[in-house]
DNA sequence: ACTCGGATTCAACGGACGTTGAGATCGTGG
DNA sequence: CCACGATCTCAACGTCCGTTGAATCCGAGT
């Protein structure tokens, strides 16, 4: 990790001028390490250390390390703005529609990516799979459900949820070779039409 | 954690008779802890104390934290015999005996489960993802893919993969209430369709 | 009977971690 | 121009971790 030590510069001890942007870089540093290593992986030293300052300021703007995670892996982008949204054409086409979405900010992301350190302390810290249980639930997975007309639609929903956590997985995490190297438009076509099917056609096998 | 604490009794030293199986402990200790709290979260000293055992034991047996976890999350069946076995009768209704095996043995192995270890370890030590990845793909994904008579063989058993992943995911991690609910043979229905569709049908969209 | 070597424990090390408390610096409002 | 309070660093704490080294115990081979 390129520590930059922009900020608190020179150890030199007292306030800088201005309003220097400090609590800001904490941020930043805090939302790559906690995607790229999960909650227990990334320590506050280390991002201390790329923010370029001293690990108790980091306690003295956040409290802990704890509340430093939720305010780091806060999502970028509304759900309540978003999935209406995506949903609002109706649901032809829906299931494409959202996956050209979500390979967008996958990939425009990177590896600063709330949903990827979310997922990588979930895997590991049952609070995280709780915040992260519950920001899926209420905030997108029951508005989804909401949207569409079929039977069981919660269930619907979390079969989506399922396929799409398992893209992240494989493509951004364990980095399955052809997966991580296909075309997006490709996948857009093959994973739109799971999720269609999954969404809107009917659930029991013949 | 139960720490039923069977071998390494009394707090005495030296060598009790026979063999003992206190390696054999280690070992369930080991994948219980692994699996439920990855490699980070397992320490050497819970595993020992799980089995009883002073942790320099452990090191005694197995050498390192590391070369432990590779000894306990060797996988209790050989896909060298599975993988045939499934793919033998052909290809049709391969995803729906797939599924069927998959999802038993997910239940059957409940929480000692290496596959959740993997993941679970994957997701923050790069060495595990690197675990997972070649042990998915040359013991599994490779044997799938040269089974199946499709255009781009390896990429569709990476979309298995990710489905596949993905129900891990949300059933056992994030625990979404419905999916980890649900029947298992509606699941096997849904999900066994997807693979299906995954292995054998044209992939590019209309 | 006597050694030999594996099984086992105890005590300790060095390092990393999250967190704390005290103090230094300096822009800003009165 | 002075005191206040926010920003920032330093040094240290207690804890837990993986690992090590030495010591003890005892079954097995000769």
């Amino acid at each position: 990790m390129a520590s930059t030590d922009s900020p608190g510069n020179g150890g030199r001890r007292g306030r800088r001028p201005g309003d220097s942007g400090t609590r800001e870089a904490i941020l930043d540093a805090a939302r790559a390490r906690f995607s790229g290593e999960g909650f227990r992986g990334a320590t506050v030293r280390a991002i201390a250390g790329d923010a370029g300052v001293d690990p108790s300021l980091v306690m003295h703007f956040f409290g802990s390390k704890q509340a430093l995670f939720v305010a780091a892996m806060e999502f970028p982008l509304d759900p309540a703005e978003i999935v209406p949204r995506l949903v609002g054409p109706g649901v032809d086409g829906l299931g494409e529609r959202l996956l050209r979405f979500l390979l967008g900010i996958i990939d425009e992301l990177g590896e600063a990516n709330p949903m990827l350190g979310l997922v990588r302390s979930a895997v590991t810290h049952p609070d995280a799979a709780r915040m992260m249980r519950e920001f899926l639930g209420e905030a997108i997975l029951d508005r989804i459900a909401a949207a569409i007309d079929a039977d069981r639609p919660r269930l619907r929903a979390e079969l989506c949820a399922s396929q799409i956590v398992g893209i992240l997985m494989a493509r951004q995490i364990l980095a399955l070779p052809e997966l991580a190297a296909a075309d997006r438009e490709l996948l857009v076509g093959i994973y739109g039409r799971t999720i269609q099917r999954y969404l809107t056609e009917p659930l029991a096998s013949s």
